[in-house]
DNA sequence: CACAACATGTAAGATGTTACATGATTGA
DNA sequence: TCAATCATGTAACATCTTACATGTTGTG
């Protein structure tokens, strides 16, 4: 349902074709929320069904045409009636393939699980170099990029911090045996 | 593809029957990692076509007959293979519908988004209560508890920390006009 | 000329949730 | 007797990913 109201939201300043949605997206969001045409174009379809969005042929200068959507006003009413709604939750989820295998803790070779802890806290700290740079790149740019871009990475930060500190205190738990 | 490999390694250890999965992995896991029957049951039957588990149907006492599922050698191998594997990761997905919401920002009434902020302060806060309150009996009921539940309730009492640092944060930094 | 970027889509599958459907047993 | 717990499942829907399929236009 997420996909849905960024999709609303972005033609509620103008029309726009598909791919142009998933570009200024993606801009907007950065690698952090990636969006699939294979997601992308059905939904823009069931939108057009649902009469939130209707839908003109542009045959610009390209050969293949595009497809360009605008806002019904039903359209538009969703989108502000989702934008006002407070009960947006934030999805804080913990369920992952390597938490999961914690549970089988007892049956794991220590040195193995001592092992994949080393590799989990480099690529945490590789991520959280990176979301760095990107925060830093924002900042000097003042003002200039999306508000919520810098939001979100500061989300990100504060979410992969907490990944490392956990990771730290499973190795100091748990024995190497 | 977690569900798989939680039932193969409950499966380990001894037979049980579905009914019983759910019901050990649930305990043991707490309320941060909830199993529907919905999911349950297909998946299932599913690992019993390929040939991961096999069933016997045991008519105790009760009127409906108990599908007792074991592992089979493949199952058996199949588990130890994931749990040695080590490319299993760290999911710290951040997207979700508030974090969505802020994409449009500017389009927001801002009084609205602080009593939303509020509100989500106060849910943080009050989740990561209960979760220090089970992590607190978890220490009372030494070594009792499952271990990987610990584990758990750390990750999440961590992330629970960083979202409510999340949320302080964009309450500075928003004006509230 | 080759390759990136532009532009559209479909098909299959993974991974779940929610609601429905059924019925027995146990304890208050 | 009434509700909770035990026990099995299906059906519909939701959300998203990956791979496939097709062809053009601009750039080095």
């Amino acid at each position: 349902m997420s996909l849905k109201y960024a999709i609303l939201g972005l033609l509620d300043d103008r029309s726009r074709y598909g791919y142009e949605i998933k570009q200024q997206f993606e801009q907007a969001m950065g690698e952090l929320w990636p969006v699939s045409y294979g997601q992308l174009y059905p939904t823009l379809k069931r939108l057009k069904q649902e009469k939130l969005l209707s839908v003109r042929t542009e045959q610009g200068k390209k050969a293949i045409d595009k497809h360009v959507y605008s806002l019904t006003s039903e359209g538009r009413l969703a989108f502000q009636a989702w934008l006002k709604d407070s009960s947006k939750k934030l999805q804080t989820s913990i369920k992952d393939e390597f938490s999961l295998s914690l549970f089988f803790f007892d049956k794991m070779d220590k040195q193995d699980l001592h092992r994949d802890l080393e590799d989990l806290k480099k690529a945490s700290l590789r991520k959280l170099g990176s979301v760095r740079d990107d925060l830093a790149l924002q900042q000097g740019q003042n003002g200039n990029g999306h508000p919520s871009r810098r939001l979100l990475l500061k989300k990100m930060e504060l979410y992969l911090e907490a990944e490392h500190r956990w990771i730290e205190e499973i190795q100091r738990e748990i024995p190497k045996e």
